[in-house]
DNA sequence: TGCAAATATGAATATTTGTTCATATAATAT
DNA sequence: ATATTATATGAACAAATATTCATATTTGCA
């Protein structure tokens, strides 16, 4: 293979992290501007405490980045790369809809 | 959120079966020409039975095609989708590994 | 017909993962 | 100081997943 095995498993880390409907939802919700975590949870519908762990999982993973003011936290996307992700897996599953 | 949830879910499907470091290195293995099952249990060292089902995860989520001759049956990745989800993917690690 | 080669399948197991709940921490305003 | 708002964290649980092992199926050939 001409691919290293570390290099596989941080493609498969990566993918893991973008493979999850809530995570996927809070990208969705940043993919224009910056929001705090309790906007999050009310615009995708999920629990504060869920949206901040998944946020974690986001930030380690490099997909966001955050910036704190006052009391709020506001997260914001990281880099090209994820809208690219997010951006080809979407066309790629609208593509599916129409043979469906 | 624009999205709607059946997307997302079909999103999430899409990247949970990239996002397994079996296979993709089945992918990488098949990402210039078709190859048998048992040649892919070969080059990437690992069992034929743990091929073959990661294989139907992959056929079955459409991300490669299968074509039999005689007793082997050769897979081929299935669109451009496929490899561009790997390229973003792989871009993206490899320039987070410069930075490491 | 029987044997060998290639692939698929099903059950069992171990591990990982998402979610919830209760609680902790941090910053601000009264 | 205390109350309030915003966020993070840890433990517990349920569900999903990857892998192995043993066995079944299919095809080609002697």
């Amino acid at each position: 293979m001409e691919v290293k095995e570390h290099v596989i498993n941080k493609m498969q880390d990566t993918l893991k992290i973008a493979s999850d409907a809530t995570r996927l939802k809070i990208m969705f919700c940043l993919l224009k501007e910056e929001k705090c975590v309790n906007d999050i949870a009310l615009e995708i519908n999920a629990s504060q405490s869920l949206v901040s762990h998944q946020l974690k999982v986001l930030k380690d993973g490099e997909f966001v980045k955050s910036r704190k003011e006052g009391t709020k936290i506001y997260y914001s996307l990281k880099d090209e790369h994820v809208r690219q992700i997010m951006e080809i897996t979407l066309e790629h599953v609208l593509e599916d809809e129409e043979h469906d």
